[in-house]
DNA sequence: GTGGATGGTTCATTATTCAAACCGTTGGTT
DNA sequence: AACCAACGGTTTGAATAATGAACCATCCAC
């Protein structure tokens, strides 16, 4: 791993639940020696991408990646061009409809929409990390990755989140056929408890998979009706996002969302 | 300058007006070697900060920023506090209304309100970086810069941008003392062509300046009551920013600006 | 005041970056 | 079709930077 590898690497540290980090947590967080932490952390900071704030001195995200991420929209409007689809997937169903994108091997909350049909709805956060094997759009994500990606995060250990998280990876990849094959995932109680997700994989210019939209229910909520219908807006949501976005789904999948849609 | 400042100050050759660069490019413009930018590039976009795009393979800012802009945001909410301010700005003057940030030595605009008053307006873009000798946002932060790094940019080449552009660091000096009496900064014409800026400073929690905001006026709409007016929305936007955003004007702007108000 | 944590610094060793040259392709000119 | 220039990308020994273990100074709880 090469210095701004690893330099980049320590915005990683920094999620939703931990929005700030002290230089020693930063160096036993990221496995680097403290001094090089040290170092990046400066480098990085003079150029705005981290700032220290507080009396303690801690490292948050700075200001310069705002400029950054107002051109990215700018450019490449994927925000925009999705929540018309996120807010109408959620006003059908009653439910959540998130939007999740695979950045440098990470799964990331992108979007949200919440829908004001009930008083109990899933919460999400923006700019969360989402794991591969607990959550329906990890799932459908990682039934299209290539094999070798694929098996790299299947490696690592599997984390258990709730009673229903599937931490052996022979139970994750006995799911993916069933993925691959119905061009949607699956899962109840595998992240949050008493969350059901239904999710479809979202793909880029060549067919590759680049994220993943879902649609999050408490599952106390979930019916056979209710089912069918998710089912059906979350297929028909990921074709228009991925159309939307300059993708194409493989033809197979393709296939089977104009059938359940 | 380490390695990790040179790959992301590659980060910084992206801006609106040049959404993507190709490698040569990218290397004559940082000035640096070709086959180094080659592996910066490669780095970045590993992590998703920058990536390749289109048949020509051009670079551009990628999806990674994303979520380090969403983490900002909440974590330190600084475009959602400002935008009722800037909102009350345009509308009391009929006029555009903008706020730039100072990150990393580069003055950044980080959001802007239109009013619907007129047919004409002053036009704004996202991400921009702006010249501190030729916009009254420029100055008014310059005026409150410490000694060092005030004359480290102005020992930087002064662009033309247009015919009332100051080109001479004196001249701009010479305006600096008439900034910090008034806590305000104004500027005809020479950034844009017939655009007038009026522009105060932002503080940070010790009284170090973090930007600025300002009200920009087509100049043929300008009179002396609509300037009177502008100055006091600006010196009242500019304490309620400074405020919201936890920091401290020192005593004599803050006078200055109550004053006016 | 002592122990243990913190943020920050030092310096010989080690790995990376540099510049300049070189591939294979692409797109426009003659 | 031959040519040329520019492109993205890759390779080389010589120069330069990053690294990590140990080391300070400071803070805070006990």
């Amino acid at each position: 791993m090469g210095t701004t590898a690893k330099a980049l690497s320590l915005l990683d540290l920094f999620t939703p639940a931990r929005p700030s980090a002290g230089l020693s947590d930063v160096a036993r967080l990221s496995g680097l020696n403290k001094a090089t932490c040290y170092r990046l952390l400066t480098e990085l900071a003079a150029m705005g991408l981290v700032e220290q704030a507080g009396p303690a001195r801690e490292y948050r995200i700075g200001p310069a990646v705002l400029r950054l991420a107002a051109l990215r929209e700018a450019a490449v409007p994927t925000r925009e061009a999705a929540l018309p689809v996120l807010t109408r997937m959620a006003e059908a169903t009653g439910e959540t409809a998130h939007l999740s994108h695979l950045v440098a091997g990470r799964l990331t909350t992108r979007a949200f929409v919440y829908s004001r049909a009930h008083a109990t709805k899933v919460m999400m956060e923006d700019a969360d990390i989402l794991p591969f094997h607990a959550t329906a759009s990890g799932l459908s994500v990682l039934a299209f990755l290539p094999d070798a990606l694929r098996d790299s995060i299947l490696r690592h250990p599997l984390a258990q989140y709730a009673q229903r998280t599937p931490t052996d990876p022979a139970e994750v990849l006995a799911q993916l056929d069933g993925v691959r094959r119905a061009g949607l995932a699956e899962v109840a109680s595998a992240f949050e408890a008493d969350v059901h997700g239904i999710a479809a994989p979202l793909f880029g210019p060549v067919g590759d998979v680049i994220g993943a939209t879902a649609i999050a229910t408490p599952a106390s909520r979930m019916t056979p009706v209710l089912h069918a219908r998710i089912s059906r807006e979350v297929a028909r949501g990921a074709a228009e996002i991925t159309a939307a976005w300059g993708g194409r789904a493989p033809d197979e999948v393709a296939g089977r969302w104009a059938a359940a849609a």
